[in-house]
DNA sequence: AATTATTTATACCATACAGTATATAAATTT
DNA sequence: AAATTTATATACTGTATGGTATAAATAATT
């Protein structure tokens, strides 16, 4: 069983993470935080080493649980295509995903830090990374079985993917209208048919 | 000719701008700006009632701009197809742009005031839905003169048009890759020929 | 050029900020 | 259960915050 300690960090994280993700590095002061926890500066200080390690240990939280959801869709047993529908069909209500975060954190964490954070900034950048390489994996299993072909590499096509998708995060997230997520995620199955699906093209 | 008091205004706002573009609302301080403009509170305060209006200020400024290079790359002389081109030509170099101001004042406005201030994030909504009724009338006038058919509805279209542009901002924005927005456009020139274009289609 | 109106600089306000020292309380270990 | 370690609360730094009152300086008007 874990000790009171760690639970206790655990559950500032948990509690602190939207905090930060909702107004930013700069926007979020430790008095937020002491308010959102019930706990004194004392606790939190004892925990953490500055408001730092805080916004730190909130976006890895937060950046965690996104790849772990990301890679549950992708890592259903089937077929390739099979996979990409399931992160798409993810991302079709990622609103209410991210609600629960307070926001995307890649786009929240990655507009915010840019100029305020530059440790927030670079953690940003590889979480981009880990997602576009997972993706791209997925689509060069596809190639080597032969279920999917492909007009650029998987690394560039992944890229591609996820650019629209973040597209229509931030799209959806600034207006408040999650119609963008669910036009676009239409918009990428029907492309993915018609561009990917090997089956229409028989060797 | 214009009043000294009047290009004063006007000094403060362009300087501070690209301030409160990069740090966001509650990332940037009164102090901040004095020191960039050089001009003290008094002056500041003298030519603008708080906070609050020269960040509500410095975004319309940069709005506007960005509104002014949309209108100018629509608007040339020729088809609507064109045109549309003409934009997605203006968004391959868009990170020259958007560094010129700090950032894109869409994305980062967007973000950073949606849970900062609420005047700021409704002036962002109503600028993205400003920018797809500009597109969305290019691609109606083209639908009129037969000149491309569309899928969805123009507005339908120009929404999905802005929502992978944008993405692509947001993605070179947070990688500091601007070869998403090369990418990005290279697609969607190359989906707008195969969509879009009448002459495939004769009637 | 003198007067008036406006604009900017200075000095100040109360409050909020991130962070710390220390005392108290609560876990953990023996 | 007692001793010890660890975690939390309290009270306090010094500094920075947005904003203001007023005086000095500068424009604009007559």
């Amino acid at each position: 069983m874990s000790t009171k300690a760690e639970r206790t960090t655990i559950f500032i994280v948990e509690t602190v993470a939207p905090v930060f993700n909702k107004h930013g590095y700069e926007g979020t002061s430790m008095s937020d935080l002491t308010e959102a926890t019930g706990l004194t500066k004392g606790a939190l200080y004892g925990n953490f080493e500055n408001k730092e390690a805080l916004a730190m240990a909130s976006f890895e939280y937060n950046s965690k649980k996104l790849l772990q959801a990301i890679d549950e869709k992708l890592n259903i047993p089937g077929t390739s295509l099979e996979r990409i529908f399931s992160l798409t069909n993810f991302y079709r209500t990622y609103n209410e995903f991210y609600d629960s975060m307070g926001g995307c954190p890649v786009l929240n964490v990655g507009v915010d830090a840019k100029h305020n954070n530059a440790l927030l900034a670079a953690a940003v950048r590889e979480t981009i990374k880990t997602i576009e390489g997972k993706i791209a994996l997925v689509l060069e299993n596809g190639v080597n079985k032969k279920e999917l072909r492909l007009p650029v590499t998987p690394l560039q096509f992944a890229k591609q993917l996820f650019t629209m998708l973040q597209g229509a995060v931030a799209m959806a997230s600034m207006t408040g209208d999650h119609k963008y997520l669910l036009n676009t995620v239409v918009y990428l199955d029907q492309l993915v048919k018609k561009e990917l699906k090997m089956s229409t093209l028989p060797a």
